[in-house]
DNA sequence: TAGCGTATTGCATAGCTATGCATTGCCCTT
DNA sequence: AAGGGCAATGCATAGCTATGCAATACGCTA
């Protein structure tokens, strides 16, 4: 009545029926339980089988009172849509899925931009055991909003590092940007530039230029820090923190930029300088998205595992660690044509 | 008694409590329903913010009978795993999500290989409205499966062009084909190449090789046919083809790839045998990935409204068109240095 | 004042499953 | 043969909401 083209479904009622026994036996026979017989189980198999039968997750979800589903939301620049997301949040949402799969948990996807009103209240409406918040930073608002869904007792697991004392999943960015340094230094670099920025709202940045800086002092070079604009990190603003540098005099031989997106920019400015990579400047990247390889020449970078980067953040849900739990994602160093010009390619991985 | 973390679910019935009224008033009152006064609706709201009430979107889908949930499944090669899916795909998924949300549907996502126990029966078990599916086509135990289902009755709508007489969008690749075609011959190509396949488990290239040929043979210009090893189509294939086509000693001054993916590998080839892009040879690929502006040259491409894909997919379940309903997403030509070396780029949109 | 229409609200139930507890039937022991 | 223990199954209910239908209250007309 309520709507015409729903052909009544087919319940654990009829396969009891049709099988000759009661509907728990029918429930207990197919989740597997141990106290059903061989030939019972068989017979209401075979039944269900006949009659098309599957369980309704919504009612036996209901009944459970779990949701067996993550909410993985991805955040995105005020302005832009779709268009708009970084390659590297699609490549570890696809670690998510994997990881999810990998346990038997379904992935519930949403792009939140600024609608305050579209921020999905997935784990309060029973949708999802948890979120997982992953996407740009710079998107203020949003992530103020998930801080406060999280520390509102929700399970909730970010990628990257936002404000508080919460759950977070990252990549091993200090052992990635030492890999940098110290391959940078390897190749004879002796002055070394790292464009990124180092504010709160991006601290994942912070982090990796402060390593960097560190280990080359430690190697003995001198290392200095190119700040790109404020908000997000796109091929744009590398391009501009490069120019930039170029109009300041500064001299350098080597780059590391503290993401791929930043370092296609910093790589359109070196070559529309005139300037040869690798002969004239070598240049590291961070992150490993699938683009890296396609530049010319091919972009080195540092890629974190996002298989392991998946699991932990499925993990952080679905195990409930109680102890807020702050883990790092081992990388390793693809080193390719924009750091040394032998045309051989290599990998170096991270320790742990 | 079942799990000790959960709080007690807030319900309805307390902020009918709360409130002074009845469950059923609640309902409405929260559901907007008009017969509800609005004193009533006021001290509803009130109660239920005081709460921190939510309704439990299991029960109420249970009882209304519908989900609000589209499940999207993207399908990947047999072996490889996320890291495998083409930066395409996540595009058009972005599309997806965001026309789900513009309806206010969830969009389940998962990436599913060869496990043909990992194929979930999303619909049956009241997991979705519905289906739709994306991916490579060269995984035909998975499309294979997924006609089976759709065939079913289940509502299931694909991207691309897969056997049988189902729903599906994709490209308007004719459109876009021509586009390539006439873009070429105006940029003053004689001999035309068209990289890519004429399976039947592959129509979109089909349907993109035959449109350039026509439209290149109607403006009086002679092109042929260079095509990749069967099995996806990945840089890798892309490249090969065209060392085939170089070993040949065949000539020709511009190439169309049917996919982007595949442009890369013929830039690569194309330039390890010291050919000058766009001067020796100028190029065109297909899809509009967000890769495509990396390469130097950057690639000249046609680009589909990834926007409007989203929308007719979800459409297709949402509204459940009875009829087989087969649609073309507009798509536009993107100029870029692979065909043209004045370093001036611009657009043209196909019609409609 | 009685009667009636309308605007609101409440009552009762369906939707489907999982599971605690009671029950049945059977075999083995003494 | 009677009693006890175990394996297998059935009964009844909870989980939470949306909604058809009944009931109430209120205002207005005659």
């Amino acid at each position: 009545m309520d709507n015409v083209r729903k052909p009544a479904r087919v319940t654990s009622f009829d396969v009891a029926e049709r099988a000759g026994v009661s509907q728990s036996t029918v429930s207990r026979a197919l989740s597997g339980s141990s106290v059903i017989s061989e030939a019972t189980r068989d017979k209401v198999l075979g039944a269900a089988q006949e009659l098309g039968y599957f369980v309704d997750e919504r009612a036996a979800r209901l009944r459970r009172g779990h949701t067996g589903t993550i909410s993985t939301v991805v955040i995105c620049k005020p302005g832009g849509g779709a268009r708009d997301v970084n390659p590297f949040s699609y490549a570890l949402l696809g670690g998510i899925c994997a990881a999810a799969a990998e346990r038997g948990l379904e992935v519930l996807v949403s792009l939140q931009a600024e609608e305050e009103r579209l921020f999905g209240h997935y784990v309060e409406r029973g949708q999802a055991e948890g979120m997982i918040v992953i996407g740009t930073t710079a998107n203020r608002t949003a992530w103020d909003y998930f801080r406060k869904v999280g520390e509102n007792t929700q399970p909730v697991a970010y990628w990257g590092s936002p404000l508080g004392d919460l759950d977070w999943v990252s990549s091993d960015n200090e052992a990635g940007a030492r890999l940098a340094a110290e391959h940078l230094v390897e190749q004879g670099c002796k002055e070394l530039i790292v464009v990124g920025s180092h504010t709160s709202t991006q601290r994942q940045f912070a982090e990796r230029v402060d390593a960097f800086i560190a280990r080359a002092k430690q190697l003995g070079v001198a290392a200095s820090l190119a700040t790109i604009e404020p908000g997000g990190a796109r091929r744009e603003q590398g391009r501009m923190a490069t120019e930039a540098l170029l109009e300041g005099g500064e001299s350098f031989d080597g780059i590391f930029a503290v993401c791929d997106a930043l370092a296609f920019g910093v790589m359109e400015a070196l070559q529309t300088a005139d300037l040869s990579i690798p002969d004239d400047v070598k240049l590291v990247g961070f992150d490993g998205i699938p683009a890296s390889e396609l530049t010319t020449p091919p972009l080195t970078t540092i890629e974190p595992d996002l298989d392991q980067a998946g699991r932990l953040l499925v993990e952080a849900i679905a195990d409930g660690s109680e102890e807020s739990s702050t883990r790092r994602v081992p990388v390793r160093l693809l080193v390719r044509g924009s750091s040394e010009r032998t045309g051989f390619s290599f990998t170096v991985n991270s320790i742990g």
